[in-house]
DNA sequence: CCTACCCGCTGCACATACGCAGCATCTCGA
DNA sequence: TCGAGATGCTGCGTATGTGCAGCGGGTAGG
């Protein structure tokens, strides 16, 4: 069963409408042999005449009325349909996906809260998940990535402050196992490290090489659970510099390395970074950042 | 402001259903290519990218999405309106607008009833008017003439039996001015005739022709007030053999003549000819006319 | 009654859009 | 790790649809 043809209904409409094939012809901007054409054509396919031609023009039939009240509503769908898609860029709102390492969950939550203030029609959707989401899929507008330069194409990406780490241990450790003098005492303590024999963040890997594995005496998968346990005492580890400052209970061994520092970067798949609601959040982003602890 | 074709947005709002070009390109029966161009026409001119393209195909952004709850609701539309219209033909039903003279109303509307009896979703239009109604411009589905074969191109004329008409008084006026023995005995006689000088109706030529102006007593443009005139003794006139026949107050005067029978037609338009419900009601028609009386 | 305008129709030439085919890329499975 | 399948993309030749112009017919106004 043959689909009629959609510009041909929207042909059919204009001519109902204006019951003169010449008057249809310049709403729709096309010559009028191309109007007698489409009607010839969908009242082909239908298997019915729709208008009676006659000298004044065309009048249309019941199913031209049919067609004609259908076609109206259709007519009203599409054009707000176009300027809502085409006043979409200009307005900022709807919603805005956003993801990140959970790391850093407390340092985009306010920057998010606050964008929300500033944009009230924006909705955000905040994901903090283990696998990597697809931009390309438009699973998100905006992704916070930590590490080696994306390089994937369509990709674009923009540097933020890098995360700096430095190490660690709470005033409970102190209290009961002391403070290493230098490197060549830390075979004397205990240490917090990652389970993970992969692991790509570089001051990890200073670890493994600096500390003799027997004084690493707590291993975990879940970076918040290794926070946790410096915090309780259970060995000396790093933590990002901006979380131990506000903490008074974290006293620092070793001060941040710039080989230790994990670089930030916004990433946006490009057909949505030309978008004035990406744009507004980038800049609000960046501006944010520049008060961020360092 | 560019209006997008109604096309593309169909073609996009496939791929937003079926997530794949090469499927939307199948169910739309064309080719890839043709899709591609039509989604990237269709972003052009909404200034807006519709679909993130991807190794697995195009998810639809957040105006993809929008486009396709919009045009799923159009399909839908579009399809009932197409089964409705192909179906129409077929299911006699609706509005069935008859035009006649209206001095055999009388004869139609018996006819009518019986066939609103027979298909109860029909609704009649019974239009008995001074002026011709056009075929042409919609007004009338079927139409009764009488006199000359119609000639009008686009119009299907089909023959009815004839008007016989013959020559009538009322025996309240036999009673007064007797009856006419012969065609010499008319001037003695007074006579009902149509005032117009210029009437096509052959039998009142004839008694122009043949009966003295000054035996014409009675003249009226309306043929049911002649009509009327002659039940009421004004004199000789005119009636319809199925109307006289039926009242036996009328006396005939001079029995029907061929040359004197009005040709009776129906009439329709010829793209109104071919729908099932034209059809059945002049085969409806033509077999009540049979158990007219002539 | 006649004339001028409007409208719809159709043959022809051209441009646009289409189909085709080959290519590049990515995903999934062995 | 490699291969098979699927998907999207692009250059080229063709066909479909479009624009143009002239014609015929009907209506309206003088």
């Amino acid at each position: 069963m043959a689909q009629p043809a959609w510009d041909e209904i929207r042909t059919a409409f204009q001519v109902a409408r204006l019951g003169t094939v010449s008057g249809a012809a310049e709403v729709l901007g096309v010559h009028h042999a191309t109007v007698i054409r489409h009607i010839d054509a969908l009242e082909k396919t239908l298997g019915t005449k729709l208008f009676q031609r006659h000298a004044r023009g065309y009048t249309p039939t019941e199913a031209g009325r049919d067609l004609l009240t259908v076609a109206q509503t259709t007519e009203e769908q599409f054009a707000q349909l176009s300027s809502r898609i085409k006043g979409q860029g200009e307005v900022v709102g709807g919603e805005l996906t956003i993801t990140s390492i959970a790391g850093i969950a407390d340092l985009l939550v306010p920057v998010l809260t606050a964008f929300q203030d500033l944009f009230p029609l924006v909705q955000v959707r905040f994901l903090t998940d283990m696998r990597v989401f697809r931009l390309d899929y438009g699973e998100a507008h905006v992704a916070i990535r930590a590490g080696a330069t994306p390089e994937e194409p369509d990709n674009v990406a923009q540097p933020l402050p890098p995360i700096r780490t430095a190490l660690y241990a709470s005033r409970g450790y102190i209290a009961r196992h002391g403070q290493p003098k230098d490197e060549s005492d830390f075979a004397n303590h205990r240490f917090v490290c990652v389970d993970s024999e992969t692991t790509r963040a570089p001051f990890y890997r200073w670890l493994r090489n600096t500390v003799p594995a027997s004084a690493i005496s707590f291993r975990g998968t879940e970076p918040a659970a290794l926070e946790e346990a410096v915090l309780q005492g259970a060995g000396i580890g790093f933590s990002a510099v901006y979380k131990a400052s506000a903490n008074p209970d974290l006293v620092e061994i070793l001060p941040p390395r710039p080989e230790w520092d994990a670089p930030l970067w916004i990433v946006t798949h490009v057909d949505l970074h030309r978008t004035r609601k990406v744009q507004a959040f980038l800049t609000h982003l960046k501006e944010a950042a520049k008060t961020w602890p360092v």
